[in-house]
DNA sequence: TTTTACTTTAAAATCGTTCTAAACTACTTG
DNA sequence: CAAGTAGTTTAGAACGATTTTAAAGTAAAA
């Protein structure tokens, strides 16, 4: 499926800018990235794009499933390309992520969500930090 | 130990404004809350500080782990009375959290922490959505 | 004491993000 | 295809959380 027939499945516009930015982001490559990388790197492809619409793509991406946002609790928002259940090595000094497969890590006895709750997804976070 | 003594052992200056804060947020009671929120409760206990000393504080206080920086990304930071190691449960439509006791989760299978680094903590976070 | 280093403060500045409202574009319906 | 309409993009202003500034104040050390 190319990334037009991604859109609209998505129920997204194609428009030029979404296109671009499809084009940058679902190419299977997971990544983490911030608005501004990714404003960065449209223009490096030649492209360029108001950072409001940067934003509001990313929004969209994200509220239809397209791309993730992750917890964190850095200054600027961090996106991530990789939608499927995982988890992550976090280095809180430098803020640097690495993904952990779903299969690396079993949970066993998990509590009991509260009542009138759904589960909505498990995310294991490890922090790191250099050895000295 | 009195929250003087706190502040000593962790290297801090018992300040008096240090001390209206440690005697807010070192009650054993565990709660998440904003710098906004802690301001409200400095307010209605009689006493006021800047805003700029309430982060100055808080930035302290969590870099000397006296209170802990929950990884969220709403845009305000949420800090954490409770220091020992444990995970959240989080409604991601109101930003609430709910704590879960370390023993409540159990982790078999870990991944290997990268080279060159050591394990700084595991958190897990369930996030959970109204049933409707 | 006197000195020195640290802390507090109000106000300004900064930075990521969202809003505004006007121009533009994709899609729908006739 | 033509015309309408609903959704989208944009620059720039606005916003809100947090940090910086620099001057005045305070705790601890000498």
């Amino acid at each position: 499926m190319n990334n037009k027939e991604k859109l609209r499945k998505a129920g997204l516009r194609p428009t030029k800018q979404r296109m671009i930015i499809a084009d940058i982001l679902l190419d299977g490559i997971n990544r983490h990235f911030t608005a501004e990388n990714l404003q960065n790197e449209i223009n490096s492809s030649g492209n360029s794009m108001s950072i409001a619409t940067i934003y509001n793509c990313l929004k969209k991406f994200r509220n239809c499933g397209l791309i993730k946002q992750v917890e964190s609790s850095k200054d600027t928002a961090i996106f991530d390309t990789n939608i499927n259940q995982h988890h992550h090595f976090l280095d809180e000094e430098t803020g640097k992520l690495i993904d952990i497969e779903n299969d690396e890590v079993n949970l066993h006895k998990l509590p009991k969500i509260p009542q009138g709750y759904l589960n909505n997804g498990v995310e294991v976070l490890i922090k790191i930090k250099k050895q000295i």
